[in-house]
RNA sequence: GGCGCGGUAGCUCAGGUGGUUAGAGCGUUGGAUUCAUAACCCAAAGGUCGGGGGUUCAACUCCCCCCCGCGCUACCA
């Protein structure tokens, strides 16, 4: 459909799971982009609704509240609130920020389930499913883990076996375990409800292969046939779980609804709550972007239910099968509600040559970056939008970040605003100065300006981010080249009026750029329009150089961004490194255990307390030290393979634990009698192994 | 394993339906300039478009095979 056959928008962002922290690769993938079409979309005079909130059900949150030690409840609040104010902190314009666990969204999410279940559609199936009796919880198949049947390794998936890439089920597994309590998990009947998606197969194709083959990206289509073609099967939407949506019916103790059936309906719940506090006037969740006066508690239904609305999903492509088949099922179902327009989904961004993981600490998370670059996040959409996943996975550096803010914010866009206010302040005492006759490369620049508005609007109704945002680049450069071609600087003292068009025309193109800017670098453009000292302009009125009147007088002029130094972005790199080995060594498995000794065996071993006496670095050697130690028997030579843990001055008079009885052995041509024990660390650093109190020498250690 | 998306200059990436000398930004080198946050502006160098076949007057683009990365399948954007 074109764009005129659509009288509203409604957008939506994925609503991110509140089980952690989020990081810059979500802003790319669903957020930023989203952020940048509404805001566009305002612009240009669109009614729209901008939704998203926080998902809060699914079993990985009471599984990272028992990881906490705390209660399901206080994951989310603490989630929710960190990531509502960081998507605050990056202008992120929603309308509404809703919550998963609001009453409304209850209440709506059990409203679409009982329509879907009164038709018929959904189907009754009773299966065998492994349960924890410790953790009182069904597993999902992630949550267990046993023995592969097929080749044998010990620690496939209840899904599937890394090791040999078969699929399973976790009822294959061979003595399967419960990666939860690491209990035996036993077989336990169970009802739920499916949603059997095979029978709207045709429905799909109609709608999404035939009639969204050329406006849809090439990732989202092709993942969408895939799994058509493979045949769709029926999808529980029901869960044995004791947190998330109650399912409505009365034989349905202790089941709630599967997240994904509730969370896209936190869209519809969110539209809903908005038109609720803004008909009410008590604000709760919504923030407004604009003037809701006027509008009807029912209104939601509008951006819902009306043919002429406009739905489009901002989303990761992770996503992709939920918002693109089921949840359109769910919709098209019910027979009340629209389906997406578009779905452009983003492909993922790494970061330093690895994927993103927070788990792994290697990210950018979104409060940390606020924290460290509190009046920067400008340039991190800047630097975002321009690298964008669009196509395939695209790689985030801090080297990149960097440049981007020195060489093209600062040096480009900062540079040209902070010349065309320099020179007018020079010579025009910060007003406009009056327009004269227009040469060929006046009549160029404006001509070129003219193209600008259509050129980036194109580039942002057909989805394509970064290059829309280097087309606002590109007209900063227009601004930069207009200014060393006309070179005013040098007419001042021969031609003032000549210079006063020059800069009356650098100044219309500050202005636009004041205007267009607007939805990608919203903070840096309000700023520019309070140095041009000018309120809000619509997007059809850029492209023109009457923006500002002629004698008009300029606010007061400031940088619009700063350089970046080396040092701090070797902060940044150091602080990556630092978390991810920290993580490591908070998630490393320990070593799997030797074979079996018997007490004879052990009894053999002569293990004492030692105290060192002397320590010396051996030379020609970098990791041996010659120690003395006083064993309690005697004082002996001990030939160590310590010397890049530990200085010698450091270990002298401290005691050890000292395996006495082990041959003999000649290192460096000293013989060494005897072994100092360690403890080897996850990251391969030395521990000496000393008792809790001091202890005599040669006490026996068994 | 099956399926999907990618593999294009030193780096990060564009190249909708095959059509003149394969593009941008950054980086590099050279020049010009000094109003400006040592910034801007101009120019050049730099690519057997992952590899191999095929279709065609013509292939980065279409088809087949192989290699590599990522994703989905299997609740992280």
């Amino acid at each position: 459909m074109s764009e005129g056959a659509f009288k509203r928008y409604m957008i939506t962002s994925a609503l991110p799971y509140a089980n952690g922290p989020k990081h810059i690769g979500h802003l790319a993938g669903a957020y930023i982009p989203a952020d940048v079409y509404v805001r566009y979309l305002r612009l240009s005079g669109k009614d729209v609704v901008f939704v998203c909130g926080s998902d809060e059900h699914g079993t990985a949150i009471p599984n990272q509240a028992l990881k906490e030690n705390t209660t399901s409840q206080a994951i989310v609040d603490k989630y929710d609130a960190q990531i509502r104010k960081c998507f605050v902190k990056m202008g992120m314009s929603f309308d509404i920020y809703h919550r998963t666990t609001e009453p409304i969204h209850h209440q709506t999410s059990q409203e679409i389930f009982l329509t879907l279940y009164n038709k018929g559609l959904l189907t009754e199936e009773t299966s065998e499913q492994y349960y924890d009796d410790e953790a009182k919880t069904f597993l999902a198949d992630r949550y267990i883990k046993g023995t592969c049947p097929k080749c044998g390794h010990p620690s496939a998936y209840g899904d599937q076996c890394e090791k040999c890439g078969t699929s399973l089920s976790s009822k294959d597994l061979i003595n399967p375990k419960s990666t939860l309590t690491g209990n035996s998990p036993v077989l336990k009947l169970t009802k739920h409800w499916y949603l059997p998606l095979e029978s709207y197969e045709p429905w799909l194709k109609e709608w999404i292969l035939k009639s969204h083959q050329h406006d849809w990206k090439t990732n989202v289509y092709g993942q969408c046939k895939s799994w058509i073609d493979a045949g769709l099967q029926p999808r529980a939407m029901t869960r044995d779980l004791d947190w998330g949506i109650k399912v409505p019916l009365p034989d349905a103790e202790g089941k709630v609804l599967y997240v994904w059936f509730d969370a896209p309906i936190g869209y519809i719940s969110a539209t809903r709550a908005l038109f609720d506090e803004v008909t009410s006037g008590h604000y709760r969740f919504s923030t407004p972007q604009r003037d809701f006066t006027g509008s009807k508690k029912d209104d939601w239904k509008t951006y819902w239910q009306d043919k002429e609305t406009k739905l489009v999903h901002f989303i990761g492509k992770d996503n992709i099968v939920f918002h693109c088949i089921i949840f359109p099922v769910i919709l098209h179902a019910t027979g009340e509600y629209i389906v997406p327009d578009n779905v452009p989904a983003n492909e993922f961004m790494n970061l330093e040559g690895d994927k993103m993981s927070t788990s792994r600490g290697w990210s950018i998370e979104m409060h940390e970056y606020l924290e460290d670059f509190p009046d920067k996040p400008d340039v991190l959409r800047y630097a975002l939008l321009t690298n964008l996943p669009e196509a395939k996975d695209s790689e985030f550096t801090w080297k990149d970040f960097q440049a981007k803010n020195n060489n093209e914010l600062v040096a480009i866009f900062g540079n040209f605003v902070n010349r065309a206010f320099v020179l007018t302040q020079k010579f025009f005492d910060n007003k406009v100065p009056a327009l004269g006759d227009l040469q060929e490369v006046d009549k160029k620049a404006l001509a070129d300006l003219k193209l600008f508005p259509a050129r980036i609007s194109e580039s942002i109704e057909t989805y394509r981010f970064r290059e829309a945002t280097s087309g606002l680049m590109d007209l900063a450069r227009l601004g930069n080249k207009y200014l060393a071609e006309t070179e005013p600087w040098k007419l001042a003292k021969t031609d003032l009026p000549r210079v006063g068009t020059i800069l009356n025309i650098a100044l219309q193109i500050a202005a636009n750029l004041s205007v267009m800017a607007e939805p990608f670098l919203p903070f840096s453009a309000s700023k520019l329009k309070t140095m041009l000292n000018v309120g809000s302009t619509q997007w059809h009125h850029a492209g023109t150089g009457d923006l500002l009147a002629v004698s008009h007088s300029l606010g007061e002029s400031a940088l619009l961004f700063e350089k970046i130094e080396d040092e701090v972005i070797e902060v940044q790199i150091k602080k990556l490194f630092d978390t991810k080995k920290k993580m490591e060594l908070a998630s490393q498995p320990a070593a799997p255990a030797k074979q079996e000794v018997s007490f004879d065996e052990f009894s053999k071993m002569d293990i004492r307390i030692g105290k060192i006496l002397k320590a010396e670095r051996v030379e020609k050697s970098k990791k041996l030290l010659k120690l003395q130690v006083d064993t309690g028997i005697d004082t002996r030579t001990v030939m160590s393979g310590i010397a890049e843990h530990f200085a010698p001055e450091d270990i002298i008079g401290k005691q050890v634990t000292i395996l006495v009885n082990l041959a003999p052995r000649k290192i460096m041509g000293v013989e060494s009698q005897g072994m100092i024990l360690m403890a080897s660390d996850k990251d391969g650093s030395l521990k000496l192994l000393s008792p809790g109190a001091e202890t005599a020498p040669g006490s026996v250690i068994s």
